[in-house]
DNA sequence: GTGGTCTAGACCACC
DNA sequence: GTGGTCTAGACCACA
């Protein structure tokens, strides 16, 4: 029935989806997103709640609002929701992540270890 | 001004804070631990929120209490907590997160600085 | 991408706009400004939102249109405008802005440099 | 009926007024305003208008909140309010209006004598 | 048609 | 008690 986790609230998982539609290239750069009210309507949601997440993509500088017209992907928005995620990851979540992994006792090698079977291999790219 | 985390509930962060604390040796198996008020204080949070993690954490058999003493930490909360969370914690959450890291084109190196920074040098400790 | 400011109708600042060309020389009395279509293209606008704007300006006796073949700015256009405005504005806005500037201890120093700026050196023109 | 003009977004009008009581003393710093449901009631509102208010706010670090408690008064609020109308001022509204006065053909010494008469004589301060 | 704002009323987690 | 979120439905200005 519903396609949204309960533990984040809706407008942020729009706010992901969104972003997620532009990284993969289904939103293109200065075209139009669905319409307020479409994607309100595609999702079954309150229009308000739509417009709460594209304010913030709005205030992001990943879309803008012609009025009227409609809300559109700004020139870059793929750089600047990467960039923008990456310094957020960098800066909070790694340290974080890896200061629980040594409260836990983690081996160092155990890390190194994990990143290399992602990273991939010397030559994998 | 404030030293919490607005996007986690205070009493998480505050249950986090005491295993940390355990698990860093700052609170010692069979010791107490500080008073509820005197943490309320500590934190400027009610005395509610601090019960709250403490609860928890009895519920996890990390602590536990002696009516009209104090609230101490259980014998073993340290292995107690490092084995629930470090098998999942190398199961899941970490290839979750480098997996995170590369998508996000984080460079290999900056991961690994961040581990040496934090894990500090071999003999550090 | 958009030089419109999006706190204020677009039509306004179309009719403000044109104001401007006119008292600044660019638009000459009895000549015909640009085509509603030509101004629709260079604005990436609706036409009907230019229309909004010389249909203001008509009634206010600044423009008028002549079938078929164009707009037009009025003789003495620029007079009325003027004398529509300026006593309204030393009045009303000047003492207004001035005083919010006070208000907001903004340096009067900041103030005349900026007339400066604007007025240029006395013979500027 | 309505203490509120309706040609500014209501949310609008109650952030300038606790601007307003802020830089006039009525609000102290580090101290809780009214709640939301509070001003709600007083103002009779939706509580999601004023809490419209109060998250801008909270975006200019003017006000801080904390979870289930209230809605606090950040520190400097006065002077960060106050410094950020003033650079907005100087930025915007002042080059805008010299840039109408001279339009209007309003002579750079009306101008001149309005800030001597605002501003008041040498000694006046 | 577009987005912007507002209401009334509800339920939630948190302190 | 606090703020956070969501709905359903309404009316507005604007293009």
């Amino acid at each position: 029935m519903n396609v949204f986790n309960n533990d984040k609230p809706i407008y942020l998982q729009i706010k992901e989806y969104i972003e997620a539609a532009i990284l993969n290239g289904d939103l293109s750069e200065n075209e139009p997103i669905p319409s307020l009210r479409q994607l309100a309507k595609d999702f079954s949601l309150n229009p308000i709640t739509i417009a709460n997440a594209i304010n913030i993509l709005e205030n992001d500088d990943v879309l803008y609002k012609k009025r009227g017209v409609g809300v559109f992907v700004q020139k870059n928005a793929k750089k600047k929701i990467v960039s923008k995620q990456r310094s957020e990851f960098i800066r909070t979540t790694l340290p974080q992540i890896i200061g629980k992994a040594k409260l836990l006792d983690v081996a160092e090698e155990s890390i190194t270890e994990c990143i290399k079977n992602i990273y991939g291999g010397k030559d994998d790219k």
